[in-house]
DNA sequence: CTGAAAGCGCTTACAG
DNA sequence: CTGAAAGCGCTTACAG
């Protein structure tokens, strides 16, 4: 096991002093283009690194960005939302091709988590990622605004919530995926989704949905709208209780697609048909909606764009630049559950 | 914006020495319960976070795993295979479990990767995931083993490489899957999946297909081995190659899920019916492969368990720890694709 | 273009 | 139990 090598090292090797080496390896225009390149090739041969404990206490910056995931309380320990780890990969790229170091964590609403990673320097900015109310972290929210720390959020647009924010458009989305039910010739459509304040985004697509349905003067009387949070268990749950109301919805909007699969299960079990009996869409577009019997018709929220997005507003704010909210468009994926040809 | 606090202010404030704060937030029991009180209560009213890079600069370490994430060459640039996206997961959530930071990164071989995290003091350790051949990096295996540089690999065993691994029994599960297709009345099995050196994951699960074939004397004349690599695409290829050949085999061992997804598109296509017609098997239980139609009978590798094992055993070596080799046992998932029965 | 020096914010022997 | 001091390995004014 070799000493790591120091830019002393070098320095010595090279009969320049440290401050030049530095300089050289730094590509400080200050070197004469001899001097840097006896300093790399020397750099080379002795595989030295810049030490980067070293070098961002000097610098006071880390070159590195933070992803937290908020865990859905309610998801079992072992999982994560297939969504989010769609999120997560595409994250990871797009740090690296900005050339920062990601730093991945899970919380728990640990008590600190708003100071952990700016004020301990561990990272430059941070990224907040998850489902949920941003509401009830809110006075963390605006702490970290108040330091100065750089953070972006995923997740549905709220004027009033502190930081910048990035996420596809909830609204449009639930609107566009019931406008297309309601152009199968369905009438009688249920929702189901949590749609409280707890949920922001499912709210937004529980609106657009009844937007949609006022549009077309299908607003019922009493909503036909289930409580169900995201997880197959809970979508199951849900559409047993839509199974045993006393009259069977045509349709059915799901505020994700883990419910929808759930829903679908739930179904199956009643022997019923899938869309003959009843026609189910989703929202996520996970990798495993395109698997189903019948394949989910639902939305596509481009995490690929979206990864790229947080990461390069994100990079932004740190380096000083005014950064803006941005809303992705959502996309109608048709498959064969909401009864269409798939070429419709 | 308020200025970040330093170990001095608290000192300041505590009227004591900077090193006595140090010691108090560092749980020292060199410091009297008074002074510690008093100092933590001044920390936590100044908001104050140790400076990980002074902390990390002075103790070299920084209690950072560093995962590199080699991609499958082919595989498209926004999408990592569902298992080590799966794996990732794991990983994240042992390594928070262990207290220490996870930093991300994928690799495209590029030159230094070797020396880029424990070099330069990012991480303590690295956990190197991945399919593929580590053959062509093994003299940078060796260069971080010979600098002292703590890893651990995931995939095949092999003795010849330096480093310990954590794997799954490749071998022990290509053998069972292809036994429970024996035992089904399944006699002409092929085998899709690249095998050669450069698969070594690939490999082994063929080399059990074909001891399992020979224990029950089926091995055939000309082996039924088609060349794929990991994704649908390939899958379905090669697929199609089978289809073509002069005597279509009764069941086929895909290398991967991946590749039996894009099979079962090439059969369906062809308008045969699996199992009927053809039964077909995978290999890695991806979240998908409970959903296709019919559900992929597979072999399951247990990530959770591979996230935590590979995250234990990485940390005993950093504390210099004896570390071994794990094998962990394979695990049949039978679903309807194989032909059988769900509860047999 | 180069060097000598200060200092980033800690931890930890050393001395009491 | 506490304090004064050294030093981790860099980057960057400052002076030439």
């Amino acid at each position: 096991m070799k000493e790591k090598a120091t830019s002393f090292d070098i320095a010595h090797r090279a009969g320049v002093s440290q401050s030049t080496v530095s300089r050289a390896l730094n590509n400080s225009p200050l070197v004469s283009q001899q001097t840097r390149d006896r300093v790399v090739q020397i750099a080379r041969e002795l595989n030295y690194k810049v030490d980067k404990n070293a070098s961002n206490l000097r610098k006071q910056k880390s070159n590195t960005l933070a992803l937290l995931l908020f865990e859905d309380p309610t998801t079992d320990d072992s999982l994560i939302n297939p969504f989010f780890l769609s999120m997560l990969g595409s994250i990871t790229r797009a740090s690296a091709n900005a050339g920062y170091d990601l730093l991945v964590s899970f919380q728990n609403m640990a008590d600190d988590w708003h100071a952990e990673f700016e004020d301990s320097n561990k990272a430059d900015g941070i990224i907040l990622l998850g489902y949920g109310d941003y509401r009830s972290y809110r006075s963390k929210l605006a702490r970290l605004e108040e330091q100065g720390t750089h953070f972006v959020r995923w997740g549905a647009q709220d004027k009033d919530q502190p930081g910048v924010n990035i996420g596809c458009d909830n609204y449009q989305g639930g609107f566009q995926i019931t406008r297309h039910l309601i152009a199968q010739g369905y009438q009688n459509i249920a929702f189901v989704g949590e749609c409280g304040e707890q949920a922001p985004e499912f709210k937004a697509r529980y609106q657009g949905y009844r937007d949609a349905l006022n549009t077309h003067h299908l607003l019922p009387a009493t909503p036909l709208q289930y409580d169900a949070f995201s997880t197959e268990d809970s979508g199951y749950a849900a559409m047993q209780h839509v199974l045993n109301s006393p009259t069977l919805p045509r349709a059915v909007v799901c505020a994700s697609d883990l419910i929808a699969i759930g829903a679908l299960d739930a179904i199956h079990e009643a022997k019923l048909k899938v869309p003959e009996d009843i026609a189910i869409v989703g929202y996520d577009n996970i990798p495993v909606s395109g698997y189903t019997s019948p394949g989910l018709t639902t939305v596509r929220q481009n995490t690929t764009r979206a990864g790229e997005l947080l990461v390069t507003t994100l990079i932004n704010a740190i380096n000083k630049q005014q950064v803006y909210d941005y809303l992705m468009p959502a996309e109608l994926i048709i498959r064969r559950s909401c009864g269409a040809k798939e070429s419709d």
